[in-house]
DNA sequence: CAGCATCCAAGAAGATACTG
DNA sequence: CAGTATCTTCTTGGATGCTG
């Protein structure tokens, strides 16, 4: 049997969680426009909050601090305030962040070779 | 450098897709709420369609058929109608879908080992 | 500089009823 | 059996203006 299966067949089978399986679990934390962005930009180093927002093109004030603080309280990133004036926030990866950065980068690989394919699918679908 | 972080900025950097990065790529295909479940029950084996959605627990005919729709035009799942009366419909991944299937085991994975962390963030997400 | 508050538009998803 | 069609609701995200 194909492993992702008998993983996640056994993690359906044993679930006490509001998870479906396992890549469910994942996927909620995952999950949001501008996220995978802020993972990878702060995976290189620490970040001012304008920093990661001239990173992070065409992201709002409003998307950018949700999604930062969903992040925060799922332990992904950590903020520190300096407290000084003018105001100084510097946003950076936890370890359990960079643990979630090692998960993803099959995942990553995968998109990145396939690209064309994708973005050709992603044109389907409007057409079709 | 951290590898996750190398990958993809040369990735952004060189960009000539709608796609920030190979995740975000990936993300378009794999986003949606029943699609995760869709590609666990399919790799295990080909279904039916009324097979299938015994299995995937609460969905509807009409979320099935449009998320199972992605998943055809993007490549990841093939449909065969044998257009027989009554109707018989078989599901079943494609060769590109089970390679998604693999690159998405490690993140699987990490969901599973980190459940309960998660689990309790997203109670923070809601009460915070 | 680093946000917050408010309003509004668009898309995702649910409920219900019907068909070849 | 394997869907389709329509309507409504819920959630996401964008635009704009304001603050310590």
């Amino acid at each position: 049997m194909h492993l992702l299966v008998s993983m996640v067949m056994s993690t359906v089978r044993s679930s006490t969680t509001p998870f479906i399986c396992g890549l469910d679990a994942a996927l909620r934390v995952v999950s949001g426009k501008w996220k995978p962005l802020i993972l990878f930009f702060l995976a290189k180093d620490p970040k001012r909050y304008g920093e990661l927002k001239r990173c992070v093109r065409g992201v709002s004030d409003k998307m950018l601090i949700q999604q930062l603080k969903e992040l925060e309280v799922d332990g992904i990133v950590v903020r520190t305030d300096y407290k000084e004036i003018p105001p100084r926030v510097v946003y950076e990866l936890s370890p359990f962040g960079f643990t979630l950065a090692d998960a993803l980068i099959p995942l990553c690989e995968w998109g990145t070779e396939h690209t064309d394919i994708i973005e050709k699918a992603l044109v389907r679908r409007v057409t079709a």
